[in-house]
Formats: structure tokens, C-alpha cells, sequence
DNA sequence: ACTATAAGTGTTAATTTTACATTTTCACAA
DNA sequence: TTGTGAAAATGTAAAATTAACACTTATAGT
């Protein structure tokens, strides 16, 4: 087939991978020591670059697992960035994904083999390149996606405690939630069962466990209402 | 300075504008008879490619300007679409840039030379590649927007009636909005001021003329106020 | 001066959000 | 066995916001 494009500029295409897990109190991010130069030793994103016939999904998904070990998460593309000196390296743009997952239930896969590790937020590390900016920005696009999708529910283990859910908005949102208001609402929104179990780690009276339904979600998105926190 | 990415692949990356304006009742959007093919003849997006040094942003405008002869626009970056057969000619990416332009103020740029048009989104006409879908995400990106920040201004000339607000409103979100109402809670903002000065062309009793203040409004928001329809 | 037409204006009910304190349960220690 | 400490569970009333709704006013044109 012939081409108009032929006198067009190609460029080099990376992609940043921030992913986000929360534990106990803190939401974290996994992050590694880059072993190549530029800025060796220093931390940074989960990245790499697209190839020529890839879609930037499919390369999200390849760079985390090359990294990690992760795979079969649910990343959404966040920006790309492309300022003309972000990588002292050459000239590169980036797209930026972020993943929410469940830290515990990655662990088996995010084993000894893989550099990346877990650093929580409000820490904030300093990264490499504009990998804060990126941060950042993933951040408040959680903040906003956090209060009108159940987003939150990816972070926790399948069962979890009222309290650790409010734990997780408090982490998300960065404020204080009053407990009888949070669990009112959440019950209002009625996409939760309560289980017939207790976890009895945290207290001598124990507290329920809950999962979410996606189902009962899914249904009800369908017959058109909208998840408000 | 040495780089170690010399092995991977460059990719030619476009850029798509999507440029909305509004007139009296209807959304509009620009677009343009491709010239050169593929699919030469059928409508477009503004588009064109990212060059080695540009900022994506830089390259958003350039092109829009190229294309429309319209400048100094405020474009925000949208999404990277990477369907890897998007393009039938070559594997490209597109990000695509939308903006909010005021129809009369711009239409002495916009003049003969260009073949760039107004269509009504309500129309929905038929574009080449995926850019009926980059239109489909620009819409409800914009009605996100619309009812968090008060971007629907943009698309007024500088002096509106509070008719031309509701009417711009009910376009953006696709819904009748109440009249004593939406003026209420316009009012309430305390983002407008009141013109002593009347519209007489669509009334015999005429309508007063609104202005936005900007500085009224970024003063309000640095002191926490949140602007919500 | 009459008429036709769009502009302008407020109140009440319903819903949602916020603030707030006591009782319950149970493991463990005495 | 009884008592104690610690977190879990629970409801209500006031305040704020949103939604529904219809009549009067101003004016140009006849």
C-alpha cells in the first residue's frame, strides 16, 4: 500500500507503568532501581518501550510482567508526556498507565527474582525523569475515579473489615471519613454482601467481612445508577 | 552522551484536535476533507504528526494553526489512541487534543483559505480511521468537565444572555435543564457580572448581558471554592 | 392602546448530607 | 467466674442542597 507518511519524524515511544497497592494505612506504589543508564541506581516507574506493532495496552501489560512478574491487571492509560528533554537519554515521550492491585495477592508473583518493591506515597521518593509528575497526576485521577466507580475494591483482599475499606478511602482521598456516615453510605449503595464470618485479628468482638458483588454492581450500573462516594 | 535505547523501535506518532465551538443551539465541531490518502475525501479531524522536538502540546497547536489559521487556543490532552491497523497507510499512534472555542470570535481566522468546516455533533457525521471514537471520548470528557469547571465560557463570545448559558449547557450535557433553576445556580456561583446592557434580537423586552470574571472566579478557587453545575 | 412574546422572578417539598454518642461483644486477665 | 478493656456496631435529628413548579413584567410592533 502506499504511503504519504514517508518524510514524517519517528519517535521513540516508552511507557510508564504506576501501580498502586495499599497495606493496612498506606496506599504504596511499586517501584524499582533502574540498572541502565541514564540514571542508574535511581528510582524509578515500572517502564519500558512499545514496539513497532504493539497496542500501548498490550505494552503495558508485557513491561509490568517483564518487570514484576505481574500480569492479567486491569491498567488505564493515564497521559503522555512529552516534554522535549524529559529523559536526558534521548528524545523520548511516555505514556503513563496506572494499575490498582491487591498487594497480598501479587506477592507470590512479585517474588526475590524481581527488583521492584513497594514505597508508600506518603513517603513520596524522589524518581527519576518527570516519574513524580506522572505520579502525581495518577493520583488525583484516583482521587476522582475513587469517588465514582468502586474502584477501591481492587486494592483490598477479596474479604475484607468495614473499617479496612474506610482505611482505604481515608488512604485514597487523604481525609478523615466519619465511620457511621461512611458505612451508611456504603450500605446504601447495597453492592456489598456481608458475610457470615468474622475476622477476629483486630478486635476480642471481631468484625464481619464483606465482598464485593460485582454482579449485583453490574446490574445495577445497567439499570443506570451511578456509585457516588 | 551515550544512550542505550538504540535497539528499540521508532513509531510515527500524530496528534488529532478535536475543536468544539457552539452556535445557538447546537455543539459543533471542526473538521476537514482529507487531501491525501488514505481515505482522501472523507472527513477528519484537524490532524498531523508529532515532530522530533516538539512538545506534544506545542505540536497540538501548530497543527490546528496550519490547518485552521486559528491560534492561541487552550488545547488539553485527551488520550493516545494505538489500535495498531488504526491507520490503513503506515502504523501510526494518535493522541488527540480538544479544545473549546468561541464560533464568531474565531471565524475571521477560519476564513476561505481554509477548508477546514463547522458540522453539528448532533449530526454525528462519518470520520476516517477511530476519529468518531476520539469524538465520543472528547464528548463526555467535556461533559465531565462542564459540570466541575466553568470551561462552557469559553464557548460564549464575551457578552451572553443567561438564555445562551442554559442553551450551551443543555448541549454540552444533553439535557433540559430548568430555568429557574439553572439561573439560580448560576447566580449562586457569583462568577457572572450583570451588564447594564441588553440583548434586543431575540425579545422585545431584551435580555441583560452576563460577563464571566476570570478574576473573580481564580480568586474563589484559591480559596477553595469548587465550581459544580 | 393592544397584543404577542420571551424574560424574569421565589417558595415549598423532597432528598441528601452532616454531625454526633452509646451499647454490644468477646478474649483475656485477675 | 467475673470483671475489664478495646474495637465493632448502630440511629437520629438538624442542616444543606436539589427539585418541582406558574405567574408577572417589559417592550416592540401593530
Amino acid at each position: 500500500m502506499l504511503t504519504s507518511y514517508n518524510k514524517e519524524d519517528k519517535i521513540l515511544l516508552a511507557l510508564d507503568c504506576i501501580i498502586f497497592g495499599f497495606d493496612k494505612n498506606d496506599l504504596n506504589i511499586l517501584l524499582i532501581k533502574r540498572d541502565f543508564e541514564p540514571e542508574k541506581g535511581k528510582l524509578s516507574l515500572i517502564g519500558g518501550f512499545l514496539k513497532q506493532s504493539e497496542h500501548l495496552d498490550e505494552a503495558a501489560n508485557r513491561i509490568l510482567f517483564t518487570l514484576t512478574g505481574i500480569q492479567n491487571v486491569y491498567m488505564e492509560q493515564l497521559y503522555t508526556f512529552s516534554k522535549v528533554d524529559r529523559d536526558p537519554g534521548e528524545r523520548t515521550l511516555s505514556t503513563a498507565y496506572y494499575a490498582l492491585i491487591n498487594i497480598e495477592e501479587h506477592n507470590e508473583q512479585l517474588n526475590q527474582q524481581f527488583a521492584a518493591q513497594w514505597y508508600s506515597i506518603t513517603e513520596a521518593p524522589e524518581l527519576i525523569f518527570d516519574h513524580n509528575e506522572m505520579v502525581d497526576k495518577a493520583i488525583s485521577r484516583l482521587r476522582r475515579r475513587a469517588i465514582s466507580k468502586p474502584i477501591g475494591f481492587e486494592l483490598l483482599p477479596e474479604k475484607f473489615t468495614m473499617k479496612q475499606l474506610q482505611k482505604l478511602y481515608e488512604a485514597i482521598l487523604d481525609e478523615k471519613q466519619d465511620k457511621r456516615n461512611f458505612i451508611n453510605k456504603i450500605n446504601s449503595l447495597d453492592v456489598l454482601v456481608k458475610l457470615n464470618e468474622k475476622d477476629m485479628t483486630s478486635s476480642r468482638k471481631g468484625s464481619f467481612l464483606y465482598q464485593f458483588d460485582k454482579e449485583k454492581y453490574d446490574a445495577k450500573v445497567r439499570d443506570g445508577f451511578t456509585f457516588k462516594i
